[in-house]
DNA sequence: TATCTATGCAAGTACTCACTAACATTTCAA
DNA sequence: TTGAAATGTTAGTGAGTACTTGCATAGATA
């Protein structure tokens, strides 16, 4: 039933994807897309390229396999201290990296973000996971604003407001890129330029 | 088969939903929590009160009651542009009415919003309707800006990121709030305003 | 009273889905 | 060469699902 620990061929060619990824690889971008329900075990196997009893091989059934992607989305509140790790002499550095790091890990989740986005009254683990990322988001964010204003470069103001703008910003624009394809038409550098432009000038004093 | 005409008992009763209308509520509430296919015709039957063979008698099949509740996306740009109606001495004033107007759109079209977005991928009738709700808007705030620009008002720079800035923001509470049942601890009202502070802030010039 | 309309109820059909059982085939290592 | 581990193949089971049919019933109407 349970293998002792699997010693697989791996036969040292790199091109070669582990049967079990493959099939998570397979579910993951069929649940991103059709749901829970409509990622079939049919489908997952003839996407995966193996047979569909092999699935029942290497997961005792299909939930299974969604709690396995669900560790997907764990770590991202220290991916994302990560990316603001080191000192910054500019606020606007630190939120070009902010922008640029927080849009890289939903891009580079997207698949098990989307499925905890449909799936989210569906499955209690999922929500249970999945509810602390947007909060986590800002609250990261709002606290390196907190930062500069203690170290004076940044008036006393209301930060999670502007973090919480900042966050949605990127989130609306990954929302619009890779679920519904719009035609939006942004070029992601230039929307973090421009976002921290305003957002600079929004939360900095006039009287300069 | 088809009914000519419905002339149907209306007994007065302002109480008494039409059954055709209860089924629809049932399916549009339980699709935005659970997915089309997770919305069988037996929970909705069940939700409306009615007997499963009843849906039957009033929609052809299950697709037509989805059909039935994607009208509920049309007339969107009508609504937003309806809100900003007349004219504004002043930019916040604007900026607070096509807030609350946004954001009770949101609301208000929340269960068939939520469909769009679980099922863009499913069915193509979905993403060609909803596929222009998220530009929609922003282009109505950014034209409305615009003007602002043009009567000398703001300073003539990008408007587009300030509104979508704008928009994404509660947005992203909207679904902080109604797909998670997140603690962001948002006050609607407080939030306006203070990103009002803040994009009113970005985009106006400095040197007053 | 008789008719019509909307609905309920019971049963069933055709299909899909997750999952299992049994046996065959390949691969690789001892 | 033998044996074990992973996978393929085929067939099947039981549950659920959309949808149909036929008949009964209640209420309003003519």
């Amino acid at each position: 039933m349970d293998q002792p620990h699997i010693e697989p061929p791996q036969g040292g060619k790199g091109e070669e994807q582990e049967t079990r990824e493959r099939i998570l690889a397979a579910a993951s971008q069929l649940m991103a897309k059709k749901g829970y329900k409509g990622a079939t075990t049919r489908k997952i196997s003839e996407l995966a390229g193996v047979n569909e009893v092999t699935i029942f091989r290497h997961f005792k059934n299909k939930e299974t396999i969604l709690e396995e992607l669900l560790k997907g989305i764990l770590n991202i509140r220290q991916q994302l201290e990560n990316h603001l790790h080191g000192e910054y002499s500019e606020l606007r550095e630190m939120l070009r990296r902010y922008a640029h790091g927080y849009y890289g890990m939903l891009v580079e989740r997207k698949e098990i973000l989307m499925i905890c986005m449909i799936e989210a009254d569906n499955h209690p683990e999922v929500i249970k996971l999945f509810s602390s990322v947007p909060v986590t988001a800002v609250e990261v964010l709002c606290s390196k604003l907190q930062q500069f204003q203690d170290q004076g470069h940044l008036p006393k103001k209301d930060s999670f407001t502007a973090a919480l703008m900042f966050v949605s910003t990127f989130f609306y624009a990954f929302m619009a890129k890779h679920r519904i394809n719009l035609a939006l038409d942004l070029d992601e550098e230039q929307l973090v330029e421009n976002a921290c432009d305003i957002l600079i000038n929004g939360i900095t004093d006039k009287q300069n």
